[in-house]
DNA sequence: AGCAATAGTTCCTTCAGGGAACCCTGGGCG
DNA sequence: CGCCCAGGGTTCCCTGAAGGAACTATTGCT
């Protein structure tokens, strides 16, 4: 959680970050997501605090972004799963990530590349137009109220 | 800047994050793109400290993400704008956005609506296949180590 | 009994965020 | 000329979150 109330603003920017802007927590999401699901692991991966990854995987989960589930009984162990809401926002980490090869990769080229199973080539996440579907850029867009708007404070 | 060094991290999303994943950023970047371009107006838009403000900016600009320029010599004013590496991250937010949108939105409905000029239409930032143009998920997609992949530390 | 693995929790220190006050430059105006 | 205002910051102190290491608890293996 950040000092400030990120969730109770009017802007679904914000409010995404108060579920996974905190630091560390969209670098769990794609560890999860890539196949690290358990907790030592999680945390030798990361370089992490416990302290801090207990907290973010208690929240991602209160949040609904992972699920904690036992893979034994006996001794009882746990694992972190991504949720539907979870895999969605995977999706943003491979928008996140497509900017990050392009503008900070450098010459060495791209830590990591991504596979579409369905046509089975490397992919890029590209962000296009839902309606259209011609890409979409920042500069051609116009922002106005949507009906959840309010005013701050 | 985050207590741990994710810019040295062999990981697109880690790398973007170092860039503007802190605290505000993001928020900043919104504002600066849908028009709120000089210090007091976002200071008070945001409600963010004078410090943090200031000192994200500098940041921002030192990435090459944001340029301070002039818009007034007598007296000296200055103003902070988008460049296309900031552009292009305001891409990212809008994938960001749509997730808020869908997630966390709620019954009142999105706070706000984007609109693409090339078509007219409302529309919504979806991620798609730079291969096949189909919509992309993380559920379905392999990440395979790249060319300027490292072992960590 | 002793050791290891998993999954945390607790404690202490340090550093970044919040908030308010202060500073500097250059008009505008009476 | 002297005063006030706006814009754009910087400085100060306080608190709370991140880092790191140590400790706990349960079960299994030997």
């Amino acid at each position: 959680m950040q000092r400030t109330d990120f969730a109770g603003m009017a802007c679904s920017i914000a409010r995404t970050l108060a579920v996974a802007g905190e630091p560390w927590s969209p670098l769990i999401l794609r560890d999860v997501w890539v196949g690290t699901t358990r907790f030592d692991d999680l945390q030798r991966g990361l370089g992490i605090s416990r302290k801090v990854l207990s907290e973010r995987l208690k929240w991602l989960v209160e949040q609904g972004v992972l699920q904690r589930r036992p893979y034994s009984e006996h001794p009882p162990r746990h694992e972190y799963a991504l949720t539907q809401k979870g895999y969605e926002l995977c999706d943003v980490l491979m928008a996140i990530a497509a900017w990050g090869d392009r503008w900070t990769a450098g010459k060495a080229g791209p830590p990591a590349i991504l596979r579409h199973r369905a046509c089975g080539e490397v992919t890029r996440a590209e962000i296009r137009c839902s309606h259209c579907g011609d890409p979409l850029h920042a500069r051609y867009v116009d922002v106005e109220a949507g009906p959840g708007w309010h005013p701050p404070g």
